[in-house]
Parts: C-alpha cells; structure tokens; sequence
DNA sequence: CGAAATATTGACTGTTTGATAAAACTCTAT
DNA sequence: ATAGAGTTTTATCAAACAGTCAATATTTCG
C-alpha cells in the first residue's frame, strides 16, 4: 500500500474513476444537506460502492468536502478573473454578468455547495476566502475604480457592485425551486435563462428609473 | 394532560415562555445548519432545558421546524404586502428595497434559514409558497405592470425584478461571513448597512452606464 | 504465469441521534 | 392545604452515524 496523501502524482486509473465518482456523489449529497446533515452512507451509496471502499478512497468525511472545495474555488472564481481593465467597461461588465449567469445555470450543484458552506459562516473555507478571494475582489475593485474614475460607469462602491452581480446571479441556481414557483415549470429553464439575462441587462446598465425621466411627474 | 395540538388557545405561562425559548434556540440551529444538520441535543441545550422536556412541548423535530416556518412566513412577506399601488412607483420601489435591508440586517437568521429550506429544494415548504408566495408575487407584479405601461419605470419583467431584490438585500444576510472577509470586519455593522443602501439605490434607480452617455465614446 | 500492489467487502465498534415511558416534581386554583 | 393539571427528569431504546479492521478479491506488471 502507498500512502495516497503524501504522494503527488502517481493514481491508478480505478484510483482516478472512483475519486471522481464519489465527488460527484458528494456533491450532489454536500449541495444540498450542508456538512453536517449530509452522510457517508448515502455519498457511497450515490457513487455505487460500499461505505468501507469509499473511505479507503478518502479517509474521513471531512476530507472529501475538503477535496470538493479546493477543487470547485478556483473555477468559481474564473469569471470574475477573466474581468478585464483593458476592456470596454460595460461590455467587460455586461459578459461578467452573463458568465456567472451560465455558471449559475451550468452549475447550479457549485453554487449550493459555496452557498451552504457560507450560511454556515465558512468555517472551513473561511482562510481560502481571505487568501484568495479577498485579494482577487480587492484586485478587480481598483479596476473598477479606475473606470468610475475615467466616468466609463457611474461611481458606485466597487465591492458592493460585485456583491450585487454575485446574487443576482446565483439567485438563479440557489432559490431555484422559488424561481420555479413563481414562473411556473413550464417555462422552460432556457427560457427563464434568457429572461433573467436580458433583465439583469436592463437593471445593471441603465436601472428602472426610465431615461430622462429624472424630475418630470404626471 | 390537555391536548396541546388541538385546542386552540389556552396557554400555561410557562409553555409560552418554554416554547418561546425552543423557537428562538431552533432557530439559532436551523438557519445555520439546515434541517438535517441540526439536532435536537443542541436546540435543548441552547434553550437551556433536557431534551425530553423540549419533546414535551415538540413532539417531533420535524413540528419545531413547522412551527419555526408558519410563524416567520407572514413577518418576512410584510415588505412585499406593504407595496403600495397608489404610491409614487420610484420612491415606493426604493422604501421596499430599504424595508427589504432592514430586514437582512435585523433578522439575519430569518433570512438563513428561509435560504437553507429553499436551497434544500424546499421539501417542507413547497406548497405554502404555491399557496402563499405565487400569489402575493403575482398580484404585485400587476402592481409594477401598471406603473410600467404608465411609463413611471422601465419597462422589465417584473418578476425578475422581484428576485433582483431579494437576492441583493437578503445577500447581507446570507452571505454575511464572505461580505465581512471582503468589507474587512473593522466596517461595522452600521456602515455596511448604509453603503449598501446607498449601492442599492444607484443601482435600482440608475443603474452603471452614466447619464446621457448611451452612445458617446472616448 | 505468479507475486506484489491495489481494491473491495463484511462484520464490527463506539457514539450520536430521534423518540418513548413512567416516575417524580411543581404549579395553580379552589 | 391539597387535588389534579401541568411540568420535568431519569432511564431507556432502536436506528443512524462515522470510522476501523482483518480477510478476501482483483488488478498490475515483471
């Protein structure tokens, strides 16, 4: 037997499928049931193994959520990356939105996951998110900041901007089934998606007040 | 022994006092862990009597939950209730958006475990928000149809509009640990409060792109 | 092939959990 | 003060839970 932690690289093909598996099975469990309320027994059991094999895979439950986020943080946090200063300023903003609306839509499971583990106050995740994401929001906020000051976009907190586009978006993957109340199952999901895009465009780029609307009343 | 399920009113000092106490304890629990998560070890721990006497007042975990669930709908649906048809749209729509903060800052555990159900796929719950949340959305989506065609505010769809606020507010909520990584915990609570007020008022007035400057370019 | 490395299983342990029963206690109204 | 309703505790249970272990089966590779 080798020590599976401590070495790197070397993972067998089995070694690689069942790992895969039984993230897959974890996430399905952790999105849902939080940390706590999720069990060995039905992730093994959503992977098809035994309890016994899948904890020879991963030695505790703790360490399969552990896999799971350090795994999920750094494509969660791509499309706010992918911001770019050299960019149109709307444009660069408007495609921001839209990628976390994808993800939204593409991996809602992700979301659930980040979602639940910050509900519970990130007690586990609470360092990556000073280590990493922190900077990476402090980063991006002085690129917003430098296009408030070139008057590309009104002047607004940066932070909270960001704030806004993360719930707005992951509103979508998150309170899904309230979404799905509330406009009916029979819209179908490309459509909602399509909806919520063009609305979110709307309420980013220009508000609700109506264009030169400022003083006037009826 | 009287019949506590049954009978209506009559109340002993004591069991509303005691109830009272395991409400507030369940709530502490359940908006942090999730249903699942929470156990009724710790909701009796927290209210601070064993646990069988708290299965005297609750005879199932699952009636706490219940419990917790009818008694904070009505409170957290009060903001949307209070949108007025005969007020001025724009300032009507501002002092929801704000009654809607006030609510994530002073209530913060309401607002986590309404995410947790929801996030959960709502089992508990799905048929009061068909019976309760669907209807209330609709008819003021009605209300906001009307000031749209009056011209008072973009035309957009209303109900997206009306998940842009609830997510955007009830993120300071929810999110409250990964907001105070990036707000740095020395912003205290007031400030983030009133920062964000300001944000939410640009951005659901105004949105990002400057005045007047829809097509110029530098 | 055949031996070593890897993978899987069944049986099991100690603990936590949701829930119950009955006895003991306390409060309240007469 | 005291009877009876209402409250609390002690003791207990079966199921669910995280995790271990030794034995068995399978794969890998010289």
């Amino acid at each position: 037997m080798k020590a599976r932690a401590t070495e790197t690289q070397r993972k067998t093909r089995i070694q690689m499928e069942n790992e895969e598996r039984i993230l897959d099975a974890a996430l399905e469990e952790f999105s849902v049931h939080g940390f706590r309320g999720a069990t060995i027994d039905r992730i093994a059991e959503h992977a098809g193994m035994s309890k016994p094999n899948l904890l020879y895979y991963f030695r505790r439950k703790q360490d399969i959520y552990e896999a799971l986020i350090a795994r999920l943080l750094d494509k969660w946090l791509e499309p706010l990356q992918e911001l770019d200063a050299v960019g149109d300023p709307l444009p660069e903003l408007q495609s921001y939105i839209r990628r976390k609306l994808e993800m939204a839509r593409d991996f809602p499971r992700e979301s659930r996951l980040f979602a639940n583990e910050i509900l519970q106050g990130a007690p586990r995740i609470k360092r990556l998110l000073e280590s990493e994401l922190k900077p990476l929001v402090e980063e991006k906020a002085e690129v917003l900041r430098g296009w408030m000051k070139q008057g590309k976009i009104n002047p607004v907190d940066p932070r909270h901007l960001i704030f806004s586009i993360w719930s707005t978006t992951q509103h979508y993957a998150d309170f899904d089934v309230q979404v799905q109340v509330i406009l009916g199952p029979d819209s179908g999901a490309a459509g909602r998606f399509e909806d919520a895009a063009r609305y979110l465009e709307t309420l980013f780029l220009d508000g609700l007040r109506p264009q030169g609307n400022a003083e006037e009343q009826a």
